[in-house]
DNA sequence: GCTTAAGCGAGACGGTACGTCTGGTCTTACT
DNA sequence: AGTAAGACCAGACGTACCGTCTCGCTTAAGC
């Protein structure tokens, strides 16, 4: 082949100067630090350029949006946040993962996040695909109903429907400013499910 | 003394101009069209005043804020929407309930700003407390619970937790862009509570 | 003829309530006060009704204009300020009127008001001509050039233009926010009018 | 060492985009413009910046006052239509002089915007300090008094009541909105003067 | 003594300019 | 070609004042 003229392995590169990994990390933390600091709303792309010590025009070539940037800054948090570890015991397995979820939405900075960008999404197409496709809450809780089908005989149940019963009470209290009890919900869920 | 006849109920009333009720109105179908033509996010304050043919300030001293505007323009059609009539049959009460906030929250205009309302919230506490103290989908399910607690022995289960089992996973889906099947969803909650 | 029935001099008289004088009076005191204190420019109609504890519409009621009540407020004090009795030495008459014109100008609160009008007839016509046909600083300047005429064998000399010489350089100079010499200034114009 | 070839001149030079020199003829255009169209009362910093094609921003970068575009965009015409050449006969010199003057305040926009200005400065101090130290009438008329000193054997006369006594009485006529005849006021100046 | 009519204080009305802010783009010099 | 900086145009923000209008009340004159 006359590929090997070229000799070995030539990484494929643009031409000019390549885009700053430091600048994209000034811009994903000081997004983190802003979200504490100020909150989703008072947050402007001018705002997070200047705090990141970034050109504007830097910031919109990594990201469309800010929606986008808060999606990467939160995502790893938020998977950390949600993963459990499967119990012996089926409801503990659910508490444990309703828990999670609970301090997630509530108390975790990136449950603040995934919030507010669950209201972005409501009147920005962009960021409700962007939200589809990164499903936050349907990767962690499809560990949790795969490990009760090992363990329970269940009834027939889709994914999408199960993630809903099992997410969907916490994230509307959420939403909604407040908190549940996370064994009696783990309760229900396994009763109506078994 | 003739005085007595008079009661003792004084309307008080404030002096000058009293407001006027038709620029109230004008402003309240003014956002109702706007929802519709340009969605919640591209609604400004200043657009919604001209649509209504209306000063400025007119807006600004009726409602604080776009989202309080939002509220009283959808609260009477959310009602509307969610109101069902028990059946005797109580998993019917619960599929009626669920195939009506389905179509709310999916297809009707009023649903749309209650999910921009939802996500509003979410960065302003003002609106929080607004959406609490009006909670829309909570009086209308309610009335389900009720229902099903004189016709099933039900399991010990408060309002709140009822409440968001309800209607939480519905949400949830929505707010994701997806729908759900109401009959199975409705299924597994009566089995959940008998 | 059939007048004579109505016997003698009826005053004609408005059916209605009468105009109050008293607030005509409170608003020109109103006016007098906002003045010095926060100068003619931040001065506004809606400022002086409350400040004179009036409706707005009774403002508008009897003068059209900021500028027409200004030069109400003001006229007399102005008469009063440039009033000078004619000496008997001409010299003297004319720097006794350039100082009084100086202190008017520079130090009064009337004299504020006169040059914030002056302004004010620039770009509105209305002003101008009310300034015009109420001109404050011509009639005093009358009375010297009169009691210069009886005393000096003058040049011909038109009152306008006069009137011009006699007061121009201390306008101008108190328009710049200066002040002149006034007995240099009468020196000159004695001599070259003589 | 070679660096002294560089010599010590290093011009400063802000980082970033520099400030745009069409952006700010064009507004100093579109003032010329609707100073004649709609006049100096009428004159918004919105419709200013309308008119240019500029945003508003950019407008208040450049000059913080209405006044302050003005007076840049008049100071040039002003300076060209109040130039003189002196004469050798020295009234035609003040003549010519009192005859532009008399045609800038009277026919001249850059006069309208000049008289505007000065009522302005009344009840805007700043407007007063720039008046002040750009003085549009001292410059031009100090050119004529020196022409005269150079000529006359003149009175002692400071440079201030010169040119207050210069150029006054054409200043308070056309305030006035009245036209004096130049030949004698000249006549008076010089025999005053003499 | 009732009616009529205008003036009164108060304050909401539709407009519109204010000066500030952010959005997203562009133009510099430097790396 | 990417970067920090910052100016560019556009337009919404919430406030202020404009001059007008609508309230309920008061004050006179005329019937």
């Amino acid at each position: 082949m006359p590929e090997e003229r070229r000799g070995p392995v030539v990484i494929e590169r643009a031409p000019g100067r390549p885009r700053s990994e430091d600048a994209r990390l000034a811009v994903l933390h000081a997004v983190d630090d802003l979200l504490l600091e100020v909150g989703y709303a008072a947050m402007t792309m001018k705002g997070i350029a200047e705090r990141a010590g970034v050109g504007r025009q830097t910031v919109y070539r990594w990201w469309p949006t800010k929606a986008h940037i808060l999606i990467e800054a939160c995502a790893a948090d938020a998977r950390g946040e949600l993963a459990v570890t499967p119990s012996t015991e089926p409801a503990r397995t659910v508490t444990d993962f309703l828990d999670a979820l609970s301090r997630f939405l509530t108390d975790s900075p990136a449950g603040a996040a995934y919030r507010a960008l669950l209201g972005e999404a409501q009147h920005d197409p962009a960021v409700r695909d962007l939200m589809a496709q990164e499903d936050l809450l349907a990767a962690p809780a499809r560990v949790v109903l795969d490990s009760l089908r090992t363990q329970l005989a269940m009834v027939p149940l889709d994914d999408e429907m199960a993630v809903a019963e099992l997410c969907g009470p916490l994230v509307l209290a959420a939403l909604s400013g407040r908190r549940l009890k996370t064994d009696a919900l783990a309760a229900h869920l396994v009763h109506a499910w078994a």
